[in-house]
RNA sequence: GGCCCCUUGGUCAAGAGGUUAAGACAUCGCCCUUUCACGGCGGUAACGUGGGUUCAAUUCCCGCAGGGGUCACCA
């Protein structure tokens, strides 16, 4: 068989050499130890926490290490493309603070080794499938879809190993006739690698997150050329990250099983092998279950879920870098306000099982990580949000600007700072009495053992009394005062001691106020909030509550 | 079914051949407290199973079971 006439026939316009694209990609000058990574994408409009979790750790190996972390879309499946599918990935990575040195953007290409979209790539793959088919490694394959379900049906009669191998690989050795009759014919073909491996032989094999480990060789002959012209992700994962100079491939655990195939033909081809770390699935509990978090029905697993619900990015990455390295927990703690970028990341600490996605995990750490931020950024993020998602609540936070960060404020800072809400769409809830518009107040949170009456009189004589104080503990005080006037009493113990002895405590009496001024029996420091609302709305709200119970 | 990965409390997990088997979330109780949100203290709760190696195994080895993944001209 004459495989360079071969080669010439089924790729005349090829006219380049491995040679030349190797010149064409030169080694990377990068410090020592510097780490190139990269995710690489499918554009279909899907962007999921699974892609974030691994760009997390691609982008931390990267610029950790001073290396490269790139952009690359896999876009040769044009059956799953997406109008925008690509605007979505950049916008979504941009979202979450993951930047590229090098890549695809939405203005092209930067960088010296592109393209970064596969699909601009076909010449460049061919010119390696075209050297392979010239030195018979691999080999035009005609056969039909039909053809191929008949083989596995056999080998599934059979109880065979399914797939394109030994006796089923039925193009690995035709003679030079057939294939040029099938050409001259113009059938549609693919390209498969000539596999010389055997499932006989295991091979050794050490993952950067999972360890050491025994694999089978690859026995199948893989297509690496669709009839399209464009390679399967099995041969462009090879050609790309040789010519991009990957050091450090970062996927799911789901490529394990092919990863001989892959070693396969770095080897064949000559390339140096990059690592390899393979991420443990996310899963979640579903009856009893553990299972991969689902596209369909899990909506958490959509990162547009995150910026609808109103989790703050910075919860995200925090939560993630948990899952990731679990001592980052132990960091963040000694270091509550240092940039995750200082922690030291290592695939070393990954675990190798899927961890399940726990949302009550989630919401502690979106408290803490608001609970730390300051008013600025609270009220900022929360406008950001509302402005996108509640539009009627944007416009009333920032109408008075200095208003809403007062309030964002309160018990905000120190060493225990109020952790009321970890999600900006729970900040409206939250803060909701504070503005006329929202305030909706329910007097049935009054205490239930005061009588209407007595409600009625206390919220009537603080209405005649009340005037704003210059210290929470002068106002409180004052309230103390008041109580034996309604046979209440300002000492609590004596109070849980006998409460029959007492119409209430000093705590029925603020909670009254709190009740009439908030409109609810949950809010934070009542002071705080009288002060910040003013003497003629504390008044308002007092004389209005007064109403409800003459 | 073949191949591969995984297996410490409900969840995330630390851990070493000999430990009272960390910590966090959740849960429960107590305390603090004018409500709530915090905060403090404490409780319940774990090494899948059977062999082996060893004075000693949850830790090392083998088998099994369970869970997960994968067997496309999809990535």
């Amino acid at each position: 068989m004459d495989f360079q006439k071969l080669a010439d026939r089924l790729f005349p316009q090829i006219t380049g050499t491995p040679e030349e694209m190797e010149a064409r990609y030169p080694e990377r000058n990068l410090p020592e130890g510097a780490k190139v990574t990269r995710i690489a994408p499918s554009p279909t409009g899907f962007m999921h926490l699974g892609n974030l979790y691994g760009a997390m750790v691609d982008e931390r190996l990267a610029h950790q290490s001073q290396g490269i972390f790139y952009l690359r879309i896999e876009d040769t499946d044009r059956k799953r493309l997406v109008e925008n599918g690509v605007e979505t990935i950049i916008k979504v990575f941009k979202k979450f603070n993951l930047n590229f040195d090098e890549g695809a953007t939405l203005e092209g290409d930067n960088g010296n080794y592109g393209p970064y979209t596969q699909s601009e790539r076909g010449p460049i793959y061919q010119t390696y499938v075209k050297y392979l088919v010239s030195r018979g490694m691999a080999y035009p394959c005609f056969c039909t879809e039909d053809e191929l379900k008949e083989i596995h049906e056999t080998q599934e009669a059979n109880k065979e190993n399914f797939g394109y191998y030994g006796k089923y690989a039925i193009w690995r050795d035709r003679s030079e006739e057939e294939i040029y009759e099938k050409l001259d014919q113009g059938a549609p073909y693919v390209i498969r690698f000539r596999s010389e491996g055997s499932i006989e032989h295991k091979l050794r094999f050490e993952d950067q997150i999972k360890g050491k480990m025994e694999i089978t060789e690859n026995d199948q002959d893989v297509v690496i050329l669709k009839s399209d012209g464009l390679p399967t992700y099995h041969f462009a994962h090879v050609i790309d990250d040789h010519l991009m100079h990957t050091t450090h491939v970062v996927r799911g655990e789901e490529w394990l099983s092919t990863l001989p195939i892959h070693l396969q033909l770095f080897d064949a081809l000559g390339f140096k092998r990059p690592k390899y770390a393979h991420t443990a699935q996310l899963m979640k509990l579903d009856d009893g279950k553990k299972r991969k978090l689902s596209k369909r029905k899990d909506p958490e697993l959509a990162l547009d879920y995150y910026f609808e619900s109103g989790i703050p990015v910075a919860a995200v990455i925090e939560y993630l870098l948990i899952l990731l390295n679990s001592n980052f927990e132990e960091w963040r703690r000694a270091n509550p306000d240092a940039s995750y970028n200082d922690f030291a990341f290592s695939t070393k600490k990954m675990s190798g099982s899927g961890a399940l996605f726990d949302i009550d995990k989630l919401n502690d750490v979106c408290k803490n990580v608001v609970s730390r931020m300051d008013a600025e950024t609270v009220y900022e993020e929360t406008l950001r949000w509302a402005q996108e998602y509640d539009p009627d609540f944007a416009s009333l936070l920032s109408k008075d600007p200095a208003y809403s960060k007062a309030i964002l404020g309160i018990g905000r800072g120190g060493k225990k700072p109020r952790k009321d809400f970890g999600r900006w769409s729970e900040v409206k809830g939250y803060l909701s009495f504070f503005f006329d518009e929202l305030f909706n107040p329910d007097f049935s949170e009054m205490p239930a053992h005061l009588d209407k009456e007595l409600i009625g009189r206390i919220l009537r004589d603080y209405a005649g009394v009340y005037h704003s104080a210059a210290t929470s503990d002068e106002w409180f005080a004052g309230l103390k005062e008041l109580c034996p006037k309604y046979n209440m009493t300002a000492d609590m113990k004596a109070y849980r001691q006998n409460p029959e002895a007492f119409a209430g405590s000093v705590g029925d009496l603020s909670m009254v106020l709190r009740v009439a001024v908030c409109g609810r029996s949950q809010a934070p420091d009542l002071y705080s909030v009288m002060q910040l609302l003013g003497e003629s709305k504390v008044l308002e709200r007092l004389e209005k509550a007064a109403k409800a119970f003459d």
